[in-house]
DNA sequence: GTATCCAAAATTGGCGCCAATTTAGGATAC
DNA sequence: GTATCCTAAATTGGCGCCAATTTTGGATAC
């Protein structure tokens, strides 16, 4: 089994659990897709027991994050382009499906709110790490699909949305694909705001298959 | 804390592990909605250890079928308006954005083996528990769902029906809703053998929303 | 240099145990 | 009869430990 050393560590004080540690070290690229993940290494480098350790891998593991191989461990799992392809799909079907409502719902202060998650965005773009621009990014569309008035959805997409190794480090691998994520960001508002639902979907669609 | 004994226990020697046995207690309604569950209770019951009734729970919690509360255990969710009403949304969404590929790609055999699996749901309406009708009718979705293409939304959409207390119990409540049910299953079936995308898609709405 | 074997080291898996917390029931007061 | 308090019993939470399994690296043979 190879024996991956990783440096940085971080403790569990700051209220976010292992399960969230671990995950974001996967989406920033540190822990690599194929990384065997073991759990000693993953008590020292989270400052926490094992057994916290082995609740987080089981529950990465039931996401499909992480692959566990009996007696030998997890490692993470390498990327899949079939899945990318169908969780594409269904993030296009999904948040397509509500586009008319959200258009519907938007109040001119809902509309401020996202038009200060996309500022936010490109703040990031300019002086954030790779893990902040993602989370704001996260935080920008989670705001938009509330707008659809179905929570289990939101919840659900954002589940979806990890299940493939869609990590920051290769959805935004040039300035140009960040650059066009922020563009298409005010655009998808500016849609919105003009009550065009039509082109909210194009654009919704554009942005999902761009990732 | 209020106090169920269970009578019947399950091993888990037949290969199952305890999270699906509790699952099925629960969609059995054996395990019913606000109930406490016991860890010390259900390893008598599932004849199995502690940290395996732990791991069960922490991933039925995950879930969201069960509530974790500290220090004082784990209860099955009560049945949520809401949140039923948002799945069956959901659900209405990608199973009729999949139709036309159902459609397109159901050969002969295909729509042999659904009328099969219709068949069967039929027989387990005259003969088998509530269980097996629920077991039942799940192939018969899940074949259906398959010829849609999308592995992933196979098996979110599985995941997804599972959220709620869907119950069968609560799910088929009297014979007649039952018989509905099957009706339906062979109409979506000579839809399919029809290539009436339309036709399908309404009664999938329609299923879904029976339920 | 490559293949095989073996023993030591490393790691995983899971059990037992007990401290921490909650619950239940009896005693007491009003 | 109801409310409050207290204590024992019950339960949860989590740690330590060690058996089981795998990996690693050195020795040996070809």
């Amino acid at each position: 089994m190879a024996d991956i050393m990783i440096d940085s560590e971080q403790g569990t004080s700051d209220g976010r659990d292992v399960t969230d540690l671990v995950l974001q070290d996967i989406l920033a690229g540190v822990l690599l897709p194929g990384t065997w993940l073991k759990q000693i290494d993953l008590e020292r480098r989270y400052k926490c027991t094992r057994p916290e350790v082995r609740r987080a891998l089981d529950r990465l593991a039931q996401k499909r994050l992480v692959e566990h191989v009996p007696n030998r461990g997890y490692h993470v799992y390498e990327p899949d382009g079939r899945r990318a392809r169908e969780v594409s799909e269904i993030r296009i079907i999904l948040e397509t499906a509500i586009a008319g409502t959200i258009v519907q719902n938007a109040s001119p202060e809902d509309i401020a709110a996202l038009r200060g998650l996309a500022e936010h965005f490109d703040f990031m773009v300019l002086n954030g790490t790779m893990l902040e621009l993602y989370e704001a990014n996260l935080a920008f569309h989670r705001q938009l699909l509330v707008l659809g008035g179905n929570q289990e959805m939101v919840d659900l997409i954002t589940e979806v949305r990890q299940r493939t190794s869609s990590a920051p480090v290769s959805q935004w691998r040039t300035r140009a694909r960040v650059d066009q994520s922020s563009r298409e960001h005010h655009q998808m508002i500016d849609a919105i705001e003009a009550g065009d639902t039509e082109r909210l979907k194009d654009l919704v669609r554009q942005h999902i298959l761009q990732g």
